[in-house]
DNA sequence: GTACACCTTGACGCAACGTCAATGTCAAAT
DNA sequence: ATTTGACATTGACGTTGCGTCAAGGTGTAC
């Protein structure tokens, strides 16, 4: 079946300026044009539209849809399994905002007290999710999932004095490295300090700690173009150097 | 307590730029400003923040939220109510998306078929729930919650024929709302006729006809700025003109 | 005093369209 | 053949809600 640009503007819910955007920036294209040169759509852009509306719905920006639409290796049934865990993911989300709402009623109407931090359960949940989607993958491969849920869980219930003392904490390895860069040895006692802050860091987020996790999460920061621009970002070549006094630190120098 | 800009948005998952933006717009004014100069938010903001962060969730404009927030007459606990209420249909579709994306990954998989239409499912609804929130609260207070749940299950079901024979019939309404119009009287055969083609259209939307119930449609159309600019743009006048030919066509002209 | 985290204002840019103008095409009615 | 109205095109301006950056002030610990 074929459709103008009307009939599938209408089928799918969108406007038909989103469908000549999406022809405009390639997005999806239209199968032909006809000969008076309107658009013309097929059961294949049916299915790509399908695609685009649900990465849509779970906040991917239409640059980031394009690539994966593009890429070669894109298999659509994977993708829908994608979309339905990340779906299911974002329903517990809106259940957390459901239960916060209920929880500020209860608290309004006297039956309970609530912190601040309360208030803010669920809408916070998007900035963790962006976190998990940026470096997710990555830290999944590594050291898998059930380290990943725990973490999740263990920072989802982290207080308000906890989270200030991980931001601290977060800041003094930076402070620390940057300082012990200076001397130019990760062995240095400043260097094995910053290492120590960062292990202390470390357990904030992470279930349990292991030596060698913690040399391959050093190892991952030079690696990793992301999380080194991070670092160097204290200093040239902090990557590194964090990673060697994490070595050190843990023995693992080989 | 009181929270300077960064404490606040770190408790609310927000950026600073986003609260200074909210300042700006006068959404969400700081408690006071200190003798440096700095924003220091206290219990009432972080209240409001919690307010505006529902309502962004739920789909509602900055604009259309400060309204809301800054009218006398808004009420806390009411709208909390309300935005549990929103949160629950939201979750509805997100299960119509989550029961889409299974039923798509079935149909790949072949185990069922699935026409182009169910592709939308649960997308769709957000122009429906668009729609809702531009006429709903009206048509509620008139009409009753039951009538509104009714016509949307109702037109959730719709098929694509059905779809296209409601889009004719409302354009036929006001093809022939124009043309009677030049008769300049409400009574005249096509006026008539127009009035019959609206009901003919309503009964796609609404459960039970009553001739009471389309004189009240006809009444409002012509109260409410919404919908007399709709009919307007057809002919000047033509809100006025349908009330009328609908009043004869269902005898409750006084 | 210095260094660093935090704060301000001002301003430019962006994503994803919505809206509008001008004009061409199609199909049915006259 | 002409008219009318629905549907289509391209081009272009504007909007919402910030993200990002620059320049410079403030607070606190060393």
């Amino acid at each position: 079946m074929e459709y103008t640009i009307q009939k599938l503007s209408r089928l799918a819910g969108v406007s038909t300026r989103t469908l000549r955007y999406y022809d405009e920036i390639g997005i999806l294209k239209p199968a032909r044009m006809n000969s008076s040169g309107y658009r013309i759509y097929g059961q294949a852009e049916v299915d790509m539209l399908q695609q685009i509306l649900f990465y849509k719905e779970l906040g991917v920006s239409l640059d980031q849809i394009k690539q994966i639409l593009s890429d070669p290796n894109f298999n659509s049934l994977n993708a829908l399994r994608e979309h339905h865990q990340q779906l299911l993911d974002k329903r517990k989300q809106l259940d957390f905002l459901i239960a916060n709402v209920q929880k500020t009623i209860d608290a309004k109407e006297g039956r309970m007290t609530m912190s601040d931090r309360e208030k803010f359960e669920g809408f916070k949940k998007k900035m963790i999710e962006d976190n998990e989607k940026k470096y997710g993958e990555e830290i999944r491969e590594k050291y898998g999932e059930d380290t990943v849920k725990k973490s999740y869980e263990k920072f989802k219930n982290m207080t308000e004095e906890e989270y200030e003392e991980v931001t601290r904490l977060g800041q003094a390895v930076n402070d620390t490295l940057s300082e012990a860069i200076k001397t130019g040895d990760p062995g240095s006692r400043l260097a094995q300090k910053a290492a120590e802050l960062h292990k202390q860091w470390l357990t904030f987020y992470w279930p349990e700690y292991s030596k060698e996790a913690h040399a391959g999460l050093g190892q991952m920061y030079v690696d990793d173009e992301r999380f080194k621009a991070y670092y160097d970002q204290v200093h040239p070549n902090a990557a590194e150097f964090l990673r060697d006094a994490i070595l050190i630190y843990t023995g693992l120098k080989k």
